[in-house]
DNA sequence: GCCTAGGTTCAAAATTTATTGAAACATCAG
DNA sequence: CTGATGTTTCAATAAATTTTGAACCTAGGC
């Protein structure tokens, strides 16, 4: 069913060949992938982050590739933005070459750290913009009911930036 | 700066020719875009909102297409979306043949639907197989790391179904 | 019934996003 | 320094998603 077609079975650097993923790990997988869809994240990335949370151990680059079947420019990518977001740590034992990675311990702050890296800086980056529509439609004279709308959004703009600091330290604090 | 290159400016069915978005209407709809973006809502479907949004009455079908210049289609679809989320609502005068829309009254009761409607389907679906990979994990005798962490997905899981319907009850309650 | 304004559908085209893999880079043992 | 291992980069390719527009419905007036 595998087939060994993998040219010269070479002797010496030998390709461990790593298993693929076993049903259960499977479904784990596809869980990930499809919260993870929903915040748009990649389905390499999520299924990384996957195996790294049913394995035992800290699992080194290799592995990863391995076990998944993707590219290795994926799973640099993948655990760069998994390393980015918090979400995974790396363990490098002494006098070891090779990181190994595991997932950071609390999978519920990983996930507001994530939310916190979209959302936040589309509402900083859109404070004074809400700002000045709001400023331009009361110059208008526009109908209360538009006002009304464009203050509330400026009101949640502004509190959402306010209450984010305290959900999550930023990064460094 | 309008080409009047729509060919043969028909006189009878004329079509009204509707303004292209102010500055101000773009601001917004950038927002709104952005924001769309990370729950992976399409970008037509956001400037579809935000027009309504920022519009002092309801908008009908041919006005939204001309503002904001995009194809019947994309119109359909995205105002077939915006009501599946109970995000907009329709206004017929009685005698009237077009309907006519304008966004419901919370944006956030709209965001939370929206997110219920994305979250639920996928934690309901993941239940059973969530708890087969615990037991599959404990019959294998997993490391205690492992057991733990799936234990705490299932408990999330779990909770988490039983507090979305007091979110916002389900679309008809 | 027939016609038409108003809207929907959906396959094809355009656009966006993710993945790959070869080449470049980095680091460490010797 | 040198050579090999381990990782990152990024242009090209593949895959997924969105948009378009023409054909197709549907309800209401006549």
């Amino acid at each position: 069913m595998k087939p060994p077609s993998e040219k010269s079975a070479g002797r010496r650097k030998s390709r461990p060949s790593f298993e693929p993923l076993q049903p259960h790990e499977v479904e784990l997988a596809d869980f990930f992938v499809r919260m993870a869809g929903i915040l748009g994240v990649p389905r390499s990335v999520a299924e990384i982050y996957a195996l790294l949370y049913v394995s035992s151990g800290p699992l080194d680059f290799d592995h990863i590739q391995g076990r998944l079947g993707i590219s290795k420019g994926s799973v640099s990518q993948g655990l760069k933005f998994l390393r980015d977001h918090e979400m995974v740590l790396s363990v490098k034992e002494k006098g070891a070459r090779r990181e190994r990675w595991q997932p950071t311990p609390s999978l519920a702050a990983s996930l507001v750290a994530l939310l916190r890296s979209q959302v936040l800086p589309a509402l900083e980056q859109a404070q004074p913009g809400l700002q000045r529509v709001l400023a331009d439609a009361q110059q208008r004279g526009a109908q209360p009911e538009v006002i009304e709308r464009l203050s509330r959004l400026n009101r949640w703009n502004s509190r959402a930036l306010e209450l984010a600091p305290l959900l999550l330290p930023p990064p460094g604090a």
